[in-house]
DNA sequence: TAAAATTAAATTGTGCACAATGCTATCATT
DNA sequence: AATGATAGCATTGTGCACAATTTAATTTTA
């Protein structure tokens, strides 16, 4: 591929990346409308209704982002009283993140959200197998280095 | 799947999606410091490389991005010198986009650019452009709606 | 143990991203 | 030609995203 040709939009890989990810982000929206939150927020609910107790660095590394983000959207999620943000005891730097009563019950109204994604994209299964099997593997080679 | 386990963060496709999205950007970024631009405003001087004298909302067509994201980096384009934003004669409505000589230079300074990634995501190639296929393939599924 | 280095969050500043709204210019209808 | 509808872009407000810096707590080292 000459070098005019590599820079044509069409040719490019991470821009369908860059604009599935905004269009998907678009579906999410009316789902997580009702309970409240944005994808990011819903994400960070997603990681405590997994384990709960979590640091903010914790759950930074698992979604790959850092207290610039987190910290504000952090604050959110506790102003909407779906989580509480402590100081260890043990280390006063330290921020853990603990799910409220409402927090937790909030996992029930979320559990349909997967499968009313999965109806929107309609898109054969083993695609989209293939696709996440393909974008983690990137995904892995990047985090490597 | 259960529904408890469909709320993990290892079973989306949509997160490895979202993360990808924003690593990718991340090495992209010191290449396109170089050119004092961001992947955003790279992908709109790709556009205008390609063909110059659009209209906002054409670029906005072929980047998914409305008005209120393209209106200021399109401001931000304009005091770095790279395109002019003019007003059609006929219809005053309408703001056309024309590359200045320096936008038009730029190409010359990003055409290595693809070629850096591509060593930057030691991935398989025949991996990328199944890859690539299978974002084109459900990108156009939720576009059709 | 005092000083230096490190660590965890928070803060600051810039730039998307997008819904909702506003503002003109143009077009359609009468 | 006046009225109403539409179209194209700009503006406003909220929420990420992240680099760079700051602050405070802890750990390491001299």
């Amino acid at each position: 591929m000459d070098t005019t040709e590599s820079l044509k939009l069409t040719n490019q890989v991470c821009f369908p990346l860059y604009a599935l990810s905004k269009e998907i982000t678009k579906l999410y929206r009316p789902l997580l409308d009702t309970l409240d939150m944005t994808y990011p927020q819903y994400l960070v609910m997603m990681v405590l209704w997994e384990k709960d107790g979590l640091t903010v660095s914790e759950v930074g590394e698992k979604l790959l982002l850092d207290s610039g983000t987190l910290t504000p959207l952090l604050k959110r999620l506790e102003n909407k009283s779906y989580l509480n943000r402590i100081r260890k005891k043990e280390d006063e730097r330290v921020v853990q993140l603990f799910l409220t009563d409402g927090g937790r019950n909030l996992q029930q109204k979320a559990c349909g959200i997967p499968g009313e994604m999965l109806e929107k994209i309609t898109v054969k299964h083993e695609d989209l197998l293939q696709l996440k099997s393909l974008l983690d593997t990137v995904l892995s080679k990047i985090q490597q280095k």
